[in-house]
DNA sequence: GTCACGATTTGT
DNA sequence: CAAATCGTGACG
């Protein structure tokens, strides 16, 4: 029944790797979800936007552990954003899930779509509800990058991957 | 304890 | 372009 849940191995590699990897992917919770259309990579080392930039503290703990599990923050008091950590345990990278199949463009519009909220913060994506099913590859697609969205400092870095089919 | 600041969304 | 809205992290 867990046959076709992506392993732990799969989040324990390089951030970009999983960030284009898990394009394609289907994300699911609680009979909602879609393949992963649109991603966001947030690197361990040199990357002033991501949250663990600044160090471990109360908040980074989750993205300081083992991979493959999920690390939801509350933006501008409003919205939930839903992040995968990736990276070996101990190393802070992590992939902002951004669009699934389905659903409105937006992470905040995302999370709300599926039921998503901070109570699914550091939730295990490899034994929870919340997980993210292999699905295989369309016949034709290829994968655009660009700058992150709404983020000031290491704007200029091209950590955005779209899915087109 | 206090305070400035967003990895967003929506409406003017 | 600006408001809404609140957890987090820095500072004292």
């Amino acid at each position: 029944m867990t046959a076709r849940v992506l392993p732990r191995s799969f989040y324990a590699r390089p951030t970009v790797e999983v960030a284009r990897s898990l394009l394609g992917q289907r994300l699911e919770f609680r009979g909602r979800g879609g393949r992963i259309l649109e991603v966001e990579a947030y690197l361990p080392e040199g990357d002033e936007a991501a949250h663990a930039y600044r160090g471990r503290t109360e908040r980074t703990e989750v993205l300081f552990g083992p991979p493959g599990h999920a690390y939801v923050f509350l933006a501008y008091g409003m919205h939930c954003c839903l992040n995968v950590v990736a990276e070996p345990e101990g190393v802070p990278g992590c992939v902002l899930i951004r669009a699934v199949e389905g659903v409105g463009d937006g992470p905040g519009k995302l999370t709300r779509a599926l039921g998503i909220t901070l109570e699914q913060n550091g939730w295990d994506l490899v034994s929870s509800p919340l997980r993210i099913l292999h699905q295989p590859p369309p016949a034709h697609e290829s994968i655009t990058v660009t700058p992150r969205i709404g983020i000031r400092r290491s704007a200029q870095l091209p950590l955005r991957f779209v899915l087109e089919t």
